[in-house]
DNA sequence: CAGTGGTCTAGACCACGCG
DNA sequence: GCGTGGTCTAGACCACTGG
């Protein structure tokens, strides 16, 4: 067999949904009408279909109504250079505003923890490993829906200077903000971005379906004299886009109008 | 059933990973041996491992000595904000100099062909939807194995107006510089990133497993005048890592000085 | 209720690749 | 050869959810 049957059976439904005679919110053939269609047993069809599955492109629904359905591609954009960069929004708002100027509705849930550094981060804050650091992690809703998760480490020390970032409460105006004005401006940032499978708890907060990668983006914020903060998030990445610029913005403004805020 | 039993499996054994118990490379116990462990049938063993598989932990090989390997973790550094900038490497040497400066070998495989610009690429460079464009496409090894994809298409007046565009070899002081030199300086760039599954082609291209995404990477090139090119690069998701920075550069390089070039 | 997909079993044959 | 995983079959029971 030069082809395997689900490859087949995988190959045709994906055609179907490319080409668009299958639409998004579509419903595949269910199970025992594709076993009957292609003569093959049920677990060749659910082969195909977890293919599809896998590949990001169709979704299962369970219940009397439900089925394998073409999966919805939503994109917010997010973007890294705008974020906290100087300007009149406060870094959580910059996300929120975002958010809301694409037309989507914003919530966040957040929580406050002393962790020990995991070694990776330790080196990115160029402090000793297992050292203690204040966790700011805050859950990021678009439509009610978990969209991405952004934890951000502050070295101890710098919390015992700046008693706020112990604050187990949202800060209004923005910790980036307050730390600039602490003494401690962010000057320089870092950014790596990795696309991944999901671990199972990334898998569960973000109530990602199988066959949904992560979008890591690694943001480490350095002062004149030293990193301050290292923020890691992950994105769902079947409804994230991050969007970051380089050299003259007043030019892509004029090609990108949409992409200004306000 | 709370917690189906394929799932348990997979717990258990990626348990075994994480904690270090098994390292990369190590070798899982054979179907048989789990089946017989866990008191379940073949398919539920496969269930379990094609979990790990999905998540990128393992990888499977065929043949007698093969068996579930813990998979090896690459990482190649890809800077962003490096490639293409003004400096004295052209853009292509520029990726060969990344690879070769983490120790790896890069070879590349070249091609030029003429292509119907799809509307979302011809959205980004201001052209008319369907328009032809010249693609150059390169396909970057590192030590041998495909890596990533880089589709760069160029509007086809542009290569009216710059016929080395279409000269079917690698342009050796790279196009950036070419197009520099014939006033077409690009003084800023648009830069989208995006983690999602591959299509069946670049899963082939980049002979990835399944399980792996694609960290895709668009970069649109703009003139002071207009874009100027586009360039679409899935990256295999397993083995990359695009790195940006955003402010003073030199307050990276004293806290990250294996981050400097040469 | 009836129909969807989710999980599981117990078999079978095959392609691969090292020894 | 022979043990590895890859594919396939034909059954079974279950959880979920709209009508």
């Amino acid at each position: 067999m030069a082809q395997p049957k689900c490859r087949q059976i995988a190959d045709e439904l994906r055609e179907r949904i490319v080409s668009g005679a299958l639409r998004v919110g579509d419903r595949l053939p269910t199970e025992p009408q594709l076993q009957e269609q292609y003569g093959v047993s049920r677990n060749t069809v659910r082969d195909a279909t977890a293919l599809l599955v896998h590949e990001g492109l169709v979704e299962s629904v369970p219940g009397r109504s439900g089925g394998m359905l073409v999966r919805e591609k939503v994109t917010l954009t997010f973007h890294a250079h705008r974020a906290e960069m100087p300007g009149p929004t406060a870094e959580t708002d910059a996300w929120r505003s975002e958010v809301e100027q694409q037309g989507y509705e914003a919530t966040q849930e957040f929580r406050l923890t002393i962790e020990v550094l995991p070694g990776e981060l330790a080196e990115r804050l160029k402090v000793e490993p297992e050292s203690a650091a204040v966790l700011r992690r805050c859950v990021r809703f678009v439509n009610g829906q978990p969209s991405s998760v952004q934890d951000t480490y502050y070295p101890m020390d710098l919390a015992e200077k700046v008693p706020e970032l112990l604050s187990p409460r949202d800060i209004p105006q923005g910790t980036t903000r307050l730390l600039a004005e602490r003494g401690y401006k962010q000057v320089a940032y870092y950014d790596e971005y990795v696309s991944r499978m999901p671990t199972p708890e990334e898998a569960t907060l973000l109530r990602l379906q199988p066959g949904t990668p992560v979008l890591h983006y690694i943001r480490t914020g350095y002062t004149e004299e030293r990193p301050v903060r290292v923020s890691v998030t992950p994105f769902a990445g079947d409804r994230n886009r991050i969007v970051s610029t380089h050299g003259d913005a007043s030019i892509i403004a004029r090609f990108r109008p949409e992409e200004e805020p306000r």
